[in-house]
RNA sequence: GGACAGGUGGCCGAGUGGUUAAAGGCAGCAGACUGUAAAUCUGCCCGCGCAAGCGUACGCUAGUUCGAAUCUAGCCCUGUCCA
């Protein structure tokens, strides 16, 4: 391991959060002198981010808190293009409206994590639209175009993949690190931006954009890639039983978040732990240590962390509260999934589609069929077992970790 | 514009006239074991129906056939090579 000099990289270092950097030693020292802006480019391609974006907000937070100043860069422009890299096809494109309101909704998550402002480290927010839209054709290709080689360009891994598998890559898709070459160089410019990161499949991208830059301005600028996270069981993050796990609280209930951290596979606590919270080092490192069902403990910190960060102390709290009702207590928490039983009755599969553990009828009795559908802990095998409720309310269940509650109309 | 190859269920991938709702794998769901973990083993995995069954489905459209994912024609899309 480098010994490094500057607080932003021994942060970086020491948490887990670099894979590969350009110039190292320069950037380390850059970075003891001087406030260094650095971006991290997202694209619109949903309304809310998901946790797969996490590390790359996570950095611009570390970023922050070790003096330097984020830049969010919401890829308004980009996003019209869809980024190519290691992509088996070509993503539909979206309209300039969808884009507009995804931009607009992925840009609330952000104020939980970085303090925005005037002040030199303070965070700001752009939209590569700004820029790249006025972009004229004629004169982009011939103040940017002549500095890119096709050649160096089929070189990259992120193409190559694509060329080797014998999929069309659009020449709209090829342009992608172009334009993205060219944000870094306009950052550059209007903000005294010295630093892109992003995920490792950003690599070839960020290193187009440091020799663009180089090449137009002469400006030595830097790049850091995170490690392409994935679970211990070599899933990509961020999907969970009811799909991707959003950031946003209007896309996934807070409870549903909560859990998501809470099932973390034992060999990634500690690296999660180090990547997603504020928890000092030496914390971790003890909670890290536990073992067997002890580490559950440590699962729950995770989660509570996390969610704290992500939705605010309220739905933390709220979740934990959940969790330990339905698991520990074997009863009710306040934020499980409430179905609200019709006055004239129904049966235990219009439950299971009502609540949304079944997406079908079918899938509904396939779920009784298999034992896994459970009325108060109470396994139900009979698929036309009639439910009425007077008053009160019942647990239902869909395996051991999906609950919800019935409740009387 | 020409030659050749290809387009199958969420994904990968078999199938080349009937026994095919379509092998196998991955992903997913559930059961057992456990710690709301992993690994492993087992079952399920288009929709509706208690069921027999019905409806949809193998790029699109029109045909040939008692019968087509499988044959024919046209079209669309993708790749490779040639101009």
């Amino acid at each position: 391991m480098t010994e490094y000099k500057s607080d932003l990289l021994r942060l970086l270092d020491e948490r887990g959060y670099i894979h590969q950097l350009t110039d190292a030693a320069a950037l380390d020292a850059l970075a003891c002198k001087q406030v260094v802006p650095g971006y991290i480019g997202f694209d619109p391609t949903a309304p809310s981010l998901h946790v797969g974006s996490m590390v790359q907000i996570m950095l611009l937070r570390r970023l922050q808190q070790a003096g330097h100043k984020p830049i969010v860069v919401m890829g308004g422009g980009t996003g019209k293009i869809g980024d190519p890299s290691f992509k088996d096809e070509a993503r539909k494109l979206m309209t300039d409206e969808i884009i507009a309101d995804n931009v607009a909704s992925i840009r609330r998550v952000f104020d939980r994590f970085l303090t925005f402002g005037d002040g030199p480290s303070d965070a700001i927010m752009v939209d590569n639209a700004e820029w790249l839209d006025k972009l004229g054709y004629i004169s982009f290709l011939r103040e940017v175009g002549q500095h890119f080689s096709v050649n160096r360009m089929l070189s990259f891994d992120s193409v190559k993949t694509r060329l080797d598998r014998e999929q069309s890559l659009s020449f709209l898709e090829f342009n992608y690190m172009i334009l993205q070459g060219y944000d870094f160089r306009e950052l550059s410019r209007r903000y005294g931006c010295r630093l892109q990161m992003g995920g490792s499949d950003q690599w070839g991208n960020i290193v187009n954009g440091i020799e663009l830059t180089r090449r137009m301005d002469g400006v030595e600028v830097f790049g850091v890639t995170t490690p392409l996270l994935t679970t211990a069981d070599g899933a990509k993050m961020g999907k969970s039983v009811n799909g991707a796990v959003w950031l946003n609280d209007d896309a996934l209930p807070a409870y549903d978040f909560w859990q998501y951290w809470r099932n973390t596979d034992d060999r990634d606590v500690g690296r999660f732990l180090k990547l997603f919270t504020d928890l000092p080092l030496d914390e971790i490192a003890r909670l890290e240590a536990l073992e067997g069902s002890e580490i559950n403990a440590a699962k729950v910190v995770l989660a509570n962390e996390v969610t704290k960060l992500v939705r605010g102390e309220e739905a933390a709290k709220a979740a934990e509260a959940t969790a330990s009702a339905t698991f520990a207590g074997g009863g009710l928490g306040a934020d499980l999934p409430v179905w609200h039983v019709p006055a004239e009755g129904c049966t235990i599969i219009d439950a299971l589609v009502g609540i949304g553990f079944a997406a079908s009828r079918g899938e509904a009795k396939r779920l009784i069929a298999g034992g896994g559908a459970k009325l108060d802990g109470v396994a139900v095998s009979d698929e036309n077992l009639p439910i009425s409720l007077e008053s009160g309310e019942i647990r239902l269940s869909s395996g051991k970790k999906k609950h919800g509650i019935l409740k009387a109309l």
